[in-house]
RNA sequence: GGGGCGUUAGCUCAGCGGGAGAGCGCUUGCUCGACAAGCAAGAGGUCAGUGGUUCAAUCCCACUACGCCCCACCA
């Protein structure tokens, strides 16, 4: 650590020193049970699969920040890690390497290919937390969690056997959203809405009597192949006539077609008349069931059209789109074609395939009874949500939500812990793997083949990683937590689903606040992708900048519920800060001899008291702005604290006077102040320098956050802010009149050298309005 | 179809009832004893438009225009 101070503030090894030094004190680890009080944030746990990219950063930066401010004013801090175990998306990457080899899961088989799974997290799963450490992220890492570990797998099983039981899971037909790439159910949240062309078509159905012919709009014809019936609504006079008639269907013809009214059509759209697919469209598929509609479903799991579809048997959907249209147009059943028809349809959020609605058995949570408590907390405000506006979408999402398709069809994850007996065909959720069935006994058991939806696991999050369900003393101690700071993207899918399990298993809520924060955009403010080629890869700024001066440009940036832009531009300027506060540092240390903080006595100067005004100025507004959550100003009274304040002024008239004990106790006991509230967002060159400024006093980490001591001197301020004005038109008449620059004026003022010359411009300094102020620089 | 956010200096963004700001970029001048990753001096804005509230509006309200986001089973 006796590292000779170099012009240049040089990051790499520091930073890698200070880590191990932190793992080794074991500083990250928290004790439950200790007579402090808790500040707990569980960090959303990255998917297995990832590697850190800058959101991440950005999300880490701030979480650290928090908690490192919590364990210097004393709470006991926990940082809980830990990774997801990403069911559909660590699925796809592992079957894409397995494709390399020329095979699928279906050639390794169940067991194998989970086995398989295993591997891959064994040799990649830490790579984030590698990267998280990179960073500077005190977690506890004692206590790192992965959403699949044998703990957490009880917490799974615990939670659904609970709602079975309690009759909040239930099994059912329902369309659901089916990807047809990675052939599972995803929830509604899981589907991500976007615009496409397509094409509205308008055809007609013969009535069966040969009577006449009804019309029927759709963007995809093919579904017609599924088609048993026409809706229209009941007080639709066009079509009142035709209620209970039949119409033929081209390709069907002794398919039974009837004309039902149902007041779930809007007469308004379209020809206010509605093909029937019941097994292809959730309102059909509502309305069918009301009506007595068959179901006939044309779709294979991969997206093909079935047996059912006659002819068309075999064509994937978009073939059969096309070629079903040509035979309609054959037959001259076509009216019309709207080309392109820009409408919404539905996207895998993992592989951005085109979702089909799908009838098939599923699992859901019954989520009303779950949702009413959850939204009365943030409601009455026992969950802080900032910026407030987000309380409102939540509210509105959780007052209208709809049941949770929780199966997935995929190998990885959490198998359903349902069995169904062979004998008796009982179905039953248990705890422990049975051996019989518990009614009949039959030893005729099928366990369910699904596995639960990924967000089924991370909702336990705050509680199962504590060690429920046993009764742990983390979990008494940390729970609730204090803290969650996630992106507004996931505030459905993750944040809603915590609240609400939370509630139900620990009868309290998962966490005390919730800041919402922005998703991290580019320098242009575009959304950062691979394909537009303006990915910031965090680790190259670490390596080029340093940590610090990444974590500061990213917390810079961190306005509540803004998103937030991050450029190489940015990430420089803040190294430059941090170089800025490594020379300031070297000339204190050079300056103040044996002089130490916290020396400071009662015979101080002008400048002396206002700079020591000016630090409690400083400590009250980020103070201030943090309880906000509002980093970026704090940020910025820091930055212009430390430049514009401590460096460009008070450093400068330092010199006037460097041996002067008063002087000197003011110099290190700023930068002491300065040290300690930047350490949060700058944990590395904080430290670095706090181990030079007070060798004696041990890590930064677990000094005092600042306090304003009540130093506030209102006319030391007032007398600064006038001089400071007065060398400013000082500087801009030598400018004005040729006379050669100078810097530090008020150095050379003091010293004497430009005095003639000074009072020689009175004249000037009359015309200015600025000749009074001149006593204060004598008094210098 | 609902809901939300934004429009401030060339760029990216803070600010939000009485002074228009920062970083970067730009111009000019500086090897002075912490720092050229620096110092100093500058140029550059009808704070999107219109109307209203107010003694006073970039800031509050309404409407308009243009962006963006979330939610949504209009076939």
């Amino acid at each position: 650590m006796n590292q000779e101070l170099v012009t240049a503030y040089q990051p790499a090894d520091i930073e890698k020193r200070w880590y191990a030094f932190w793992e080794s004190q074991g500083v990250f680890e928290a004790t439950p049970g200790s007579e402090k009080n808790p500040f707990v944030i569980v960090l959303p746990p990255p998917n297995v699969t990832g590697s850190l990219h800058i959101g991440h950063a950005f999300e880490h930066t701030l979480q650290d920040a928090f908690i490192r401010r919590a364990r210097m004013m004393g709470f006991e801090t926990l940082w809980l890690p830990g990774t997801d175990h990403a069911g559909i998306a660590t699925q796809n990457v592992v079957e894409r390497e397995l494709a390399k080899e020329g095979l699928t899961r279906h050639d390794l088989g169940r067991d194998a290919f989970v086995e398989r799974v295993w591997e891959w997290k064994a040799t990649y799963g830490g790579r984030i937390t590698e990267q998280m450490r990179r960073l500077g992220a005190s977690c506890d890492w004692s206590r790192e969690r992965f959403t699949m570990d044998e703990g957490l797998s009880r917490a799974v099983r615990t939670v659904f056997v609970r709602w079975f039981d309690d009759g909040l899971i239930y099994r059912g037909l329902r369309i659901i959203n089916w990807c047809p790439r990675c052939g599972t159910a995803l929830s509604d949240i899981e589907v991500e809405h976007e615009d496409v062309e397509g094409e509205l078509v308008t055809f007609r159905y013969e009535l069966a009597d040969g009577s006449g012919s009804i019309s029927v709009a759709t963007t995809r014809v093919e579904t017609m192949l599924g088609d048993t019936g026409i809706f229209v609504h009941p007080d639709d006079d066009r079509y009142r006539d035709l209620v209970g008639k039949k119409v033929r269907h081209p390709f069907f013809p002794e398919r039974d077609m009837p004309i039902v009214a149902d007041p779930g059509v809007d007469p308004e759209f379209g020809t206010g008349a509605v093909k029937g697919t019941p097994a292809h469209d959730p309102l059909d598929f509502e309305m069918g069931e009301r009506q007595g509609l068959e179901k006939v479903n044309i779709l294979t799991g991969t997206a093909q059209i079935n047996e059912n579809g006659g002819q068309f048997q075999g064509l994937d959907r978009y073939a059969a789109r096309a070629s079903v249209l040509k035979e309609l147009q054959k037959l001259d059943l076509v009216e019309a074609i709207e080309r392109p028809y820009i409408h919404a349809v539905g996207h895998c959020y993992r592989c951005h395939t085109e979702v089909e609605p799908w009838l098939s058995e599923q699992w859901f949570v019954k989520m009303k009874p779950l949702a009413e408590p959850a939204a009365e907390v943030v409601r009455e405000g026992r969950i802080r949500m900032e910026p407030e506006r987000f309380k409102k979408s939540y509210l509105d999402w959780m007052d209208n939500i709809r049941d949770w398709c929780i199966s997935r069809q995929i190998w990885w994850g959490h198998r359903i812990p349902v069995w169904y007996c062979g004998d008796c065909g009982a179905t039953f959720a248990s705890l422990e793997d049975p051996h019989e069935c518990p009614k009949c006994s039959s030893k005729s058991l099928t366990q369910d083949p699904d596995v639960l939806d990924t967000w089924f696991s991370s909702q336990l999050w705050p509680f199962s990683t504590l060690g429920w369900p046993d009764e742990t003393e983390d979990l008494s101690y940390f729970y609730p937590t204090t803290l969650m700071t996630p992106g507004y993207e996931i505030l459905y899918l993750w944040v809603a689903r915590m609240i609400a399990s939370g509630l139900y298993f620990m009868g309290d809520v998962p966490f005390k606040e919730v800041y919402v924060h922005g998703i991290v955009r580019d320098f242009q403010g575009k959304k950062m992708s691979k394909s537009l080629g303006n990915v910031i890869d965090p680790l190259d700024m670490v390596e080029a900048y340093g940590a610090d001066a990444l974590r500061f440009s990213l917390a810079s940036g961190a306005v509540p519920g803004n998103d937030t832009n991050v450029s190489e531009d940015r990430i420089e300027g803040a190294r430059n800060f941090a170089n800025k506060l490594w020379n300031a540092a070297r000339y204190v240390l050079l300056t103040i001899g044996d002089t130490r903080p916290s020396q400071v006595g009662d015979s101080l100067g002008l400048t002396d008291r206002w700079i020591l005004s000016r630090l409690d100025h400083t400590v009250i507004e980020i103070e201030d702005y943090l309880g906000e959550y509002n980093w970026a100003e704090a940020l910025r009274v820091l930055y212009r604290f430390v430049w514009s304040e401590f460096c460009d002024w008070y450093i400068e008239l330092s010199k006037l006077s460097p041996d002067e004990g008063a002087t000197r106790a003011v110099l290190v006991e700023v930068l002491d102040g300065i040290l300690r509230l930047l350490h949060p967002v700058m944990p590395f060159i904080t430290e670095e320098l706090w181990s030079k400024v007070r060798p004696d006093a041990g890590s930064i980490m677990v000094a005092p956050w600042p306090q304003a001591v009540g130093r506030r001197d209102t006319d030391s301020e007032s007398v600064m802010e006038r001089f400071q004005d007065l060398v400013g038109s000082l500087r801009r008449l030598k400018v004005d009149h040729g006379i050669p620059q100078v810097q530090r004026i008020p150095v050379r003022i003091a010293a004497g050298k430009w005095r003639n010359e000074l009072e020689s411009m009175d004249s000037e300094l009359i015309a200015l309005g600025r000749l009074e102020a001149v006593e204060f620089v004598d008094e210098l």
